[in-house]
DNA sequence: GTGTGTGAACTTGTTCACAGCG
DNA sequence: CGCTGTGAACAAGTTCACACAC
């Protein structure tokens, strides 16, 4: 399956001199966007400096996490004091790759397409609608917010033009693989899919779903399990120590 | 901050008798949604019987994974065969709650609510968009799919009506947090939010983001990562003290 | 033989608890 | 004294490897 197996389990190199940033596991990656929006919305307010322990309870995780994912990306913290909201959101700005502009482009302008397109978390950062692409005739041409709707067919040339870096499937699930397939040609290195199909890239592309389907299929689990513990309690159990409360 | 801690950290219920089902990690859960649409495409396509091995590489993740998680909800193989996937997708609907009607509703008819509203995710599955919510008077009254928009003042007795299980937030950041308190007060226990704001609720509420910004923020780093790498490469990576910029 | 089901090893992620700096 | 930064303990999740049912 995996045709060019990155690092399948056996590291052989001792210690890589330390990569360009240390190390960033993963987990972390994922919530420094949160930080970064309840930072944001903190100088916005007037704080100028933040505790773990605030960041903490404003991103509804552990203040000792807070403290862990930050100190992954330098000691900026003042002992006693807490870390410099404006000076913490630069941080996690260059430590995400947010220091430069991204170039994206959206494949498919249906209703969520189209959306996306005119969408705020674009704007808000340093993301870039660069090209947008659908293959009807009577949408082709059509501009939105300013960038104009071209024919997939156009895709390499306008790639080359561009330096497309991220790109954001919103078509049909049917034809999602081969726009896929189309993107990864052109040298998009990041997809983020929206249509509700599970795609095979190559081994070096990052692929993330976006599915509206399986979030509520997560959700559905969670609500089954509550009626599941109701049902529970309210027939045997007898609670002896009880903190009735 | 956090008003009514829910179960902050020591749990004094020693061990509630084996659960409905055993209980699923959430990482599982997080899966299964994935092999149930991996396993009705193949129904689709004609095959009736499945591998571990063959679910894996379709849904790009390890064998003995497969294996673990479908075992969880049961025996479900046989052993030198596979899976039956008709018997295997009506397991899983039935794991994750599947097998009723989930009653949403849709607060923020924009861009994005619109487009959700119409979309297929809801339709294919369990789900019954219930209820649109909107506070714009030129969009009230107005009907997608059959369903009336409404004024967020009619909730407390349309939820009453219909006994909605599933909230999704499409509104603007700003109105994010009152619409879920919303949603919470009339009984809604589940909330998807795609506003992009970090929001407060009760610990008993199940709340998810979808957050396109956050995606896109992730796909930054990696994007960046990968060019730091090249980079790493090509130069040969003087590090001193002097950070000039 | 073939492919499931599962203990056991391992890896990743989380939380604790505290030394030490401001 | 307050709050960061981090080693060490713990928990969750993944992968291996193999006994065993068909």
């Amino acid at each position: 399956m995996a045709p060019r197996t990155p690092r399948p389990n056996g590291d052989d190199r001792p210690a890589p001199a330390v990569p360009p940033t240390r190390r960033i596991p993963e987990a972390t990656v994922a919530r420094l966007p949160v930080y970064q929006r309840i930072l944001e919305e903190l100088l916005r307010s007037g704080t100028t400096t933040v505790s773990s322990e605030l960041l903490a309870s404003a991103a509804q995780v552990n203040a000792a996490k807070v403290r862990k994912d930050l100190s992954l990306l330098g000691s900026f913290g003042t002992r006693g004091a807490g870390y410099d909201a404006a000076f913490l959101i630069e941080q996690i700005d260059r430590s995400l790759g947010l220091d430069r502009v991204w170039p994206v482009v959206i494949a498919g302008i249906g209703n969520l397409g189209r959306a996306l397109a005119r969408s705020q978390g674009f704007a808000a950062r340093n993301f870039r609608v660069a090209a947008l692409l659908d293959n009807d005739p009577s949408i082709i041409g059509e501009h939105i917010d300013g960038v104009a709707v071209r024919h997939p067919d156009e895709l390499p040339a306008v790639a080359a033009e561009l330096s497309l870096a991220i790109g954001v499937i919103t078509t049909p699930a049917p034809v999602a693989q081969r726009v896929a397939d189309l993107l990864v040609d052109s040298g998009v290195r990041s997809l983020l899919n929206f249509a509700p199909r599970v795609l095979e890239v190559p081994g070096d592309v990052l692929l993330r779903y976006v599915d509206l389907s399986i979030e509520l299929q997560i959700m559905s689990f969670h609500q089954a399990q509550r009626l599941g513990e109701e049902r529970a309690v309210r027939l045997p159990v007898i609670r002896s120590v009880g903190v009735t409360r």
